[in-house]
RNA sequence: GCCAGUGUGGCUCAACGGUAGAGCAACUGAUUUGUAAUCUGUGGGUUGCGGGUUCGAUUCCUGUCACUGGCUCCA
């Protein structure tokens, strides 16, 4: 019978071989390293006999998924050992994550880091012992004899299908309901490390009970280990909100309130220019820049349904349009977003069927009273500026939107090195409109990703209650992905607000509508890309784009002189004349990353030639001015 | 909103029951400097805010606000 080896390749075994037999027979090398094996897609143990037919896959520790299957057996040795320092504890759920694992702990007091010497004592103790993981089916009685007193697992038990097997795993004398894949033994685990905890409520049910969550991850060599700390002490530095502040990008004053962050000179910069850039192309593609009022009367709220749906997340305010004697209120709500502002619009006009596709723009200021636990930075603010557009469009025409807008993604992600993934979300339970009207959008959707060539993964049921969308994925340069594009059919707006448009039969017709954004929000975007380029922007987008370093005081003339031509060229310059050393004035040019640094001394004024040093590249040599002038000019929008 | 942790000068941190300290930054003065941080001096904090325990609180307790990490949420 064949089996899969990690490189793809087929091997032939004999009937009869246990797990650890294929393992051997592929080499001591791979036998050793040989971790688990995978029978149609169910993991099982190093000597599960091999069913004849059955195809098998030994993972390896250089496999894909070896290393999952390794912090998810460590998560094991984790709730072993907090069950033998913890005695009573109720165990939930301890899967496998991006980079660790975690469980879940239900604890009369809550753990704290402090404890985690202790914990981390006993799970080497454990990993020292190199017990092996067995895997054993039992019934369901047995089951609900074993987890007695384990509430939460006899929570889960019940949960399981009733024909389901009934899978526990047993490491010493810790016993979990857990169908794996597991390692053979712990002594795999080479290095482990608990990381934080956190609260996590039960099966992510908000209104369920909340359950102390342990994070820690775990590798197979200790330098692996040492090397993910040390790629997240990087990741740290690139933190938007350390570099925000020390390249003078923005400040939150608590006296603001919460989740709004001011601008500073330099992130204003940054910000306009993206704004300049992105509204370049959107009018070389067919949109119309629209300007809507931040407040509107409630009646808009009322209509759109925003009223009702998202009362508590918005700021309503009421204002007495009367006097003091004979009051007459109005209550008004700061925008959380602009369709309706757009929606309005379009009303503004009867439209015709050759009207269409119409494409408004707007980089609309939105406020949105997000919950306190979720403001974070520029990343998840309670202010912010939405590159928003709605396209107003027929049936046919959908998807020639879609597909447009998909490339407009891959122009502006692919101006960053971003890479980028989709997701096509669908109908959720609650929702409005009719199949039809879902099946075609969703196609279209579809439709639109396959013709551009764009892979897409499905999130059954995860649209809006409106309509599907197209959410887009971008992967930073340290491999974090985060969420920015998004494409969405609404279903909702165009009927609300009664829109129309007169057909080719003269026939009135219910318009479609898209919202799109490219950024998502531009200040989410800045600080997404602060950690993308850890704060170096490139050329085009730097605050600051020359710094020109006087080296004395009597240089400072022309330096002024300099920075005078560079910025009649488009250049944003700044002169360094304090009285300091070249070297002190280098040192703060590079830290607040800017592209170049021109030295200018009596060598160059008497030359006329400048020093440029490149922030990455370091000392490029005398320049003549004309090659600067000339990079700075390209580098304008 | 929930769970946990943390709040000390603009920033990064120390002191942890006995009158709050350093470096960076700021300001003085010196230095006029050649590619990643020169020397000198000065000023700056009712230790987030309120209450309590104590002879005495930055330190202990409590409430509150903010921040951090998660959870839930993200139209």
């Amino acid at each position: 019978m064949n089996i899969t080896l990690p490189d793809g390749s087929i091997k032939q075994v004999e009937q009869g071989a246990t797990i650890a037999d294929v393992a051997a027979s592929i080499g001591a090398g791979l036998a050793k390293a040989a971790i688990g094996g995978k029978i149609n897609c169910a993991y099982a143990d190093l000597d599960t006999v091999v069913p004849e037919g059955a195809t098998v896959e030994i993972i390896t520790q250089k496999s894909p998924d070896a290393r999952q299957i390794l912090c998810h057996s460590c998560a094991h040795v984790l709730a072993e050992a907090v069950q033998i320092l913890y005695p009573g504890v109720q165990i939930g759920y301890g899967p496998a994550t991006e980079d660790g694992f975690y469980y879940d702990f239900a604890l009369p007091s809550p753990l704290s880091t402090e404890d985690f010497p202790a914990i981390e004592a006993k799970m080497a103790e454990i990993i020292a012992k190199d017990e092996p993981f067995v895997r054993e089916v039992v019934s369901r009685e047995e089951a609900a004899g074993l987890f007695i007193n384990q509430r939460l697992k006899v929570e889960h038990l019940h949960e399981l299908d009733s024909d389901a097997e009934i899978i526990v795993r047993r490491h010493g004398d810790f016993i979990d309901l857990c169908n794996g894949p597991h390692i053979p033994s712990a002594g795999l685990i080479g290095a482990f490390k608990l990381m934080k905890v956190a609260g996590a409520y039960w099966k992510g049910d908000a209104s369920r009970e909340q359950l102390t969550r342990v994070y820690g991850t775990a590798f197979f060599k200790k330098k692996d280990l040492d090397e993910y700390l040390h790629n997240l002490e990087e990741a740290e530095k690139r933190d938007h909100r350390k570099l925000g502040r020390e390249l003078g990008i923005y400040t939150m004053d608590p006296m603001a309130g919460v989740g709004l962050p001011l601008y500073l000179p330099k992130g204003a910069r940054i910000i306009r220019t993206l704004q300049e850039w992105l509204r370049r192309d959107l009018y070389a593609r067919g949109y119309e820049e629209v300007i809507t009022p931040h407040i509107y009367n409630a009646e808009v709220w009322k209509t759109s349904g925003h009223y009702g749906y998202y009362h508590d997340n918005m700021y309503f305010f009421n204002i007495n349009e009367g006097d003091a004697d004979n009051p007459r209120y109005s209550e008004y709500g700061v925008k959380p977003m602009n369709c309706p502002g757009h929606v309005m619009l379009y009303k503004n006009d009867l439209h015709s069927y050759r009207d269409l596709p119409l494409r408004y723009f707007e980089f609309g200021t939105v406020y949105r009273h997000e919950m306190s636990g979720v403001v974070h930075g520029l990343l998840r603010a309670r202010g912010f500026t939405q590159d928003d557009a709605h396209v107003f469009c027929t049936r046919e025409q959908l998807v020639d939107e879609v597909l447009a807008i998909l490339d407009l993604v891959d122009h502006i992600m692919s101006t960053f090195g971003f890479e980028y993934s989709a997701e096509i979300s669908t109908r959720p339970e609650k929702s409005i409109g009719t199949d039809d009207m879902w099946e075609h959008a969703t196609n279209v959707l579809k439709d639109a990703c396959a013709r551009h060539g764009l892979a897409y993964d499905i999130n059954e049921g995860d649209g809006a209650f409106y309509g599907p969308k197209i959410d887009i994925k971008v992967k930073d340069a340290i491999g974090r992905t985060w969420q920015c594009s998004t494409v969405q059919v609404d279903f909702n707006l165009p009927e609300r607000f009664g829109l129309t448009y007169r057909t080719e039969d003269n026939t009135e017709e219910r318009p479609w509508m898209l919202h799109r954004a490219i950024f998502g929000s531009i200040e989410r975007f800045l600080g997404i890309l602060i950690e993308h380029y850890a704060g170096a922007l490139p050329l085009w987008l730097a605050p600051v784009q020359v710094a020109v370093l006087p080296l004395a005081d009597r240089h400072n003339d022309a330096a002024e002189e300099l920075a005078a031509t560079l910025r009649a060229a488009g250049g944003r310059v700044d002169v360094y004349a304090q009285n300091e050393p070249m070297r002190v004035k280098i040192a703060k040019a590079q830290s607040q990353r800017i592209p170049y640094m021109v030295v200018l001394g009596d060598k160059e004024i008497e030359n006329g030639t400048i020093s440029v040093r490149s922030r990455h590249e370091g000392d490029q040599g005398s320049w003549p001015v004309e090659k600067l002038v000339e990079i700075i000019a390209d580098a304008a929008l």
